[in-house]
DNA sequence: AAAAGTCACAACCGCACATAC
DNA sequence: CGTATGTGCGGTTGTGACTTT
């Protein structure tokens, strides 16, 4: 960039070439993951010590998990370390063994963005889908999110395969979205699970679970979450891809959309919202192929289909849940 | 088949903090 | 005690691969 040359001239940037790895990882192995900037001026390599230490710590470190999805667990975990440290990637790396904070922000950078994306096509007032992905797909029609996304936080919504292993992580959201929107149907009115990973430190997270999962209004209710959520938040609830807001536009089958945990996750309020410990398989196999009962756009739980649609249109922030 | 959109990842930048001098 | 240097961290950007239309 700037004319930094000198010690080891001129600084090279960019992607890193096989022969500059392996001289940083025999710098490593003879001094050890330190004095980065020495790597420059003895002049080894053309990169900053910066350079050095990043490469290292992202991708050359052992024990990496480089290529690897995040498992649902490691979604979980981050979620729930999110919403108690914040953006403090590095901290919450600590808690997932492999993964650098480089992953952990990106991975929820894409949540985010992802997030966002939907937030903007899930206006409170019909309109026309337009132009992100989800947007294509629904391309005719007239997307009716209800701004009753309050209720959700109450709801139970079991993420049941999401990402884990397979193709899962964020890309196969696409897939497993709907997957998992409908074992949701069912999940609604399922019994909290025991928690799959008690030992966890989620244990706030999984307890919270358990004590909300009564009935979605009950748990509701019980909780005062009314006072607790911050709305606006709330509100935009990540329909991980089209399936979601295609099913959203229809009240008894928005219930079934939102089930699932990103709906806090992405909202980065898993910590707000007692929202239900997500069923996936423990060892991580987000089988897609359990997509079993699918289609059963009737939800006995959809409570939701007592309410005129429209009345969702120009709902204010959460009434307590005894308006209900 | 091509274009557009999306995603995941790698890498850089700037700032903050710690330590050495 | 003040400054310089090194390191760590979070934010941002660029890019290639993949998906969808």
């Amino acid at each position: 960039m700037q004319g930094k040359k000198d010690q080891g001239g001129p600084i090279r940037k960019g992607p890193w070439k096989a022969e500059e790895d392996e001289v940083l990882l025999t710098h490593v192995n003879k001094y050890g993951p330190r004095d980065w900037s020495s790597i420059r001026s003895k002049g080894l390599l053309q990169r900053t010590g910066k350079s050095c230490r990043l490469r290292w710590v992202n991708k050359l470190r052992p024990n990496l998990k480089n290529g690897c999805k995040f498992t649902a667990e490691e979604e979980r975990v981050v979620i729930e370390l999110q919403a108690q440290y914040g953006n403090k990637w590095a901290k919450i790396a600590l808690h997932l063994p492999g993964r650098t904070d480089n992953d952990v922000k990106n991975f929820w950078s894409s949540r985010q963005k992802r997030l966002a994306r939907i937030l903007q096509t899930s206006p409170s007032t019909t309109t026309p889908c337009s132009s992100t992905k989800s947007h294509k797909k629904n391309k005719n029609i007239s997307i009716k999110v209800p701004t009753f996304h309050h209720l959700v936080p109450a709801l139970e919504a079991p993420k049941f395969s999401s990402s884990s292993e397979e193709e899962s992580s964020l890309k196969a959201h696409q897939s497993c979205s709907s997957i998992s929107l409908i074992e949701n149907s069912a999940a609604i009115k399922m019994v909290p699970l025991p928690d799959p990973m008690n030992s966890k430190p989620l244990n706030s997270y999984t307890n919270m679970v358990k004590q909300e999962f009564t009935t979605p209004f009950e748990s509701y209710a019980s909780t005062d979450l009314s006072s607790e959520i911050a709305f606006p938040q709330v509100f935009p609830f990540s329909m991980e891809g089209q399936d979601l807001l295609d099913r959203t536009s229809e009240p008894s089958n928005f219930i079934d959309g939102f089930g699932s945990l990103d709906i806090a996750s992405e909202l980065g309020i898993g910590a707000q919202i007692p929202i239900g410990l997500p069923f996936f398989e423990p060892s991580g196999n987000c089988n897609i192929g359990t997509r079993d009962s699918i289609g059963n756009p009737t939800n006995p739980d959809s409570f939701f289909d007592d309410f005129p649609e429209d009345m969702f249109d120009d709902m204010q922030p959460p009434p307590s849940p005894s308006e209900l």
